[in-house]
DNA sequence: CCCATCTATCGACACCTGTCAATATCGACT
DNA sequence: AGTCGATATTGACAGGTGTCGATAGATGGG
C-alpha cells in the first residue's frame, strides 16, 4: 500500500474542508479521497458495521473472520487500513487484538459531504 | 468499468441501510461501497466541488478541464462515473454538456455514515 | 454541404488493490 | 525453554482503475 492514510486525516485535516462550499484544492481533494477510499470497500464497510454492532462496540480479529468469510490475513489487512485511516483503534489484550470505532470519525466524514 | 453504478444506488437502494446500526449484508455493503468508490477519487471530488461552486451549480465539460488539469477524455470519464453514481445530472444544450449536482444525493450518503 | 468545435468512446498502458498461502512475530501457559 | 494459539507481515498474482492519444459523433455556422 503506497499511499497509506495518515491517522490525522479524519481527526484533523479533513475535518474542515466542506465539499460543496468552494472548489477543493488538489491537496484537500487528495486527503478527502484517501479517507473515502478506506470506506470504498464492501469488506471494510461490513467490518465497521460488525464492530459497531458488537458488545461494547468492540471485536477481535477472530470474531470478524467468520462473518466476512475471508482469510485471516485479509481481515487483518482491512483492519489495518481502517485503523490507519482513523476509523478504528486497536488495543491488544493478551493474544487478542480488539478493534473499536473511533468516536466521531464517521460523523466528521459525514459532515464533509453535507452542505451545512 | 465492469461494475458501474446503477443510478438508483444513491436515490433508492442505499438510502435506508445505516452503517453502524446493524451488520451490513454483503449486498448492502456492495451497494454502499460502489457509491463510496465514486467519491474516492480526488479528481471526482474536485469536479463535484467545482460544479457546486459554479453559477447556478452548473458547469460544462469545457469549464472543468482547465481547473483539474487533466485531459478532456479523462474529465468526461470522471463525469460519467459521477453521473452514473447519481451525484450529477447531464443536460445537453447545443454542443455543450452541462452537469448539475443532484439535490440531496450527497446528503443521503452523509446520513448513512452518521449514527443518526 | 463542409467545417470547426465540443463531447464521448476506444485501445492501450502503468499502477493500484484485494486476495491468499506461507511465514514471522508476539504472548500466555506448562 | 518449548509449545500453542492469535495476529501481523511478506510475496505473489489476478483484476480493477486512472490516464492519455486517437478517433468517432453530434451540433451549429458559413
Amino acid at each position: 500500500m503506497t499511499t497509506m492514510l495518515d491517522v490525522t486525516d479524519v481527526t484533523a485535516g479533513v475535518c474542515c474542508t466542506p465539499l460543496v462550499r468552494e472548489p477543493l484544492s488538489a491537496e484537500e481533494a487528495d486527503q478527502l479521497a484517501n479517507t473515502m477510499k478506506a470506506l470504498a470497500d464492501p469488506t471494510r464497510l461490513r467490518l465497521l458495521s460488525i464492530v459497531a454492532a458488537s458488545e461494547d462496540s468492540e471485536a477481535c480479529v477472530c470474531d470478524l473472520i467468520e462473518p466476512v468469510g475471508l482469510s485471516q490475513p485479509t481481515v487483518s489487512h482491512h483492519l489495518k487500513i481502517l485503523t490507519t485511516a482513523g476509523f478504528l483503534t486497536r488495543s491488544k489484550r493478551g493474544t487478542w487484538a480488539y478493534f473499536t470505532l473511533v468516536p466521531g470519525a464517521l460523523d466528521r466524514v459525514s459532515q464533509l459531504l453535507v452542505g451545512s
